[in-house]
DNA sequence: GATGTTTTGGATCGATTGCTTCATAACGCG
DNA sequence: CGCGTTATGAAGCAATCGATCCAAAACATC
């Protein structure tokens, strides 16, 4: 009935997202899209809409990808302090790596820069962290059970508890190389489960 | 022996950091710099020698006024526990403060824009975090010797933690405005120590 | 093969980017 | 009062910004 697509949707979201997480919003341009996608720009405004509206599909994107895959390791076989454990240290060590351009957490990066003046960002951010949040939960309620954890705070109090301390260790990240420092925090918060 | 400066270079940093603040570094053009400063393009480049030059002494700026009032608050009279936890609060009550643009932390938020592709921001950025983390282990440090908070684990051990906590908490208030829940994880923090 | 519909590439839009130029203004000093 | 020096304001630089336009291309259907 008309002339088909000649790129695949998904790849061009991905290398968006790409774009997106090393320069940030502000920083990427137009044309840094149309590069990095190969789309030029008609295929890209026809498709996405905008600078914008592209933005916010690279962050839904991010949740089904990045946010699922924090998610699967939490669920991954071992004690829940274990698994806990396994997932602040892939997070630390890919926030570390160098050959990887020390981009971050795209979801954080996005709040820092985006989420204040742009309610959809907020949304999109906050999906991300909720669904961590109530991994977190139902990881921690899981090793409360099993008698791993203390079961004196409920779960939710003891989730936020890590995801805090997470956050704010993939903060301290980007402009401190220590590895083992940021470990020994990290052994601290479950010490204290 | 020469023309006097008609402005005065304290007010000129402090008006650029609150416009770098609220829009961010690639966010902020010349122009922005230049109508919230009331300084000339050339008077700008003359004086600063440039965006970046500009956006680096706002960061030091940052460094000598809210850094060093959250050391200050750190040391205003109290227990141990109550002086982080009045820190905290202070800082968690500005981030949730729609009347003031929601803009968070300049060091945090230059973290995440600008530290991975500017060492230098890395650096200004990492001084801010440097020195409240030291003043974090003092005051932890006063009270293991108060006997308010257990010694068992090393004083900047524990001011890691606290830090790491704190740090987390300013990245959920961008996107999270349950106040009642990011104050209970700072209790739950102060009642591991 | 003609028709209708959508996609594509390239040129280009006005606006804005970071920054520079330059004549003029405003001083301290002799 | 001149003179030397620096600061200022306005105009404007090439480059890039996000976005649009349009003719050509590529299909499905008739």
């Amino acid at each position: 009935m008309a002339r088909p697509r000649q790129f695949d949707e998904d790849r061009v979201i991905t290398a968006a997202m790409d774009t997106f997480w090393r320069h940030g919003y502000e920083g990427t341009s137009t044309r840094d899209l149309c590069d990095s996608t190969g789309l030029g720009p008609s295929s890209l405004y026809n498709t996405f809409g905008g600078k914008r509206e592209l933005y916010l599909r690279t962050l839904e994107r991010y949740y089904e990808t990045v946010t699922a895959e924090q998610i699967a390791r939490l669920n991954e076989p071992g004690s829940a302090k274990e698994r806990l454990r396994a997932m602040m240290l892939h997070s630390l060590d890919s926030d570390l790596d160098d050959t990887d351009g020390r981009r971050g957490c795209f979801a954080m990066n996005a709040a820092a820069e985006a989420a204040a003046s742009d309610p959809d960002v907020k949304r999109a951010v906050r999906r991300c962290f909720d669904r961590v949040e109530d991994e977190l939960c139902a990881v921690v309620g899981a090793g409360q059970g099993a008698g791993e954890i203390a079961s004196e705070r409920d779960a939710r109090t003891l989730a936020r508890l890590v995801q805090s301390t997470y956050y704010g260790l993939r903060v301290l990240s980007r402009v401190q190389d220590d590895r083992k420092a940021l470990l020994a925090t990290v052994d601290s918060t479950l010490a204290d489960l």
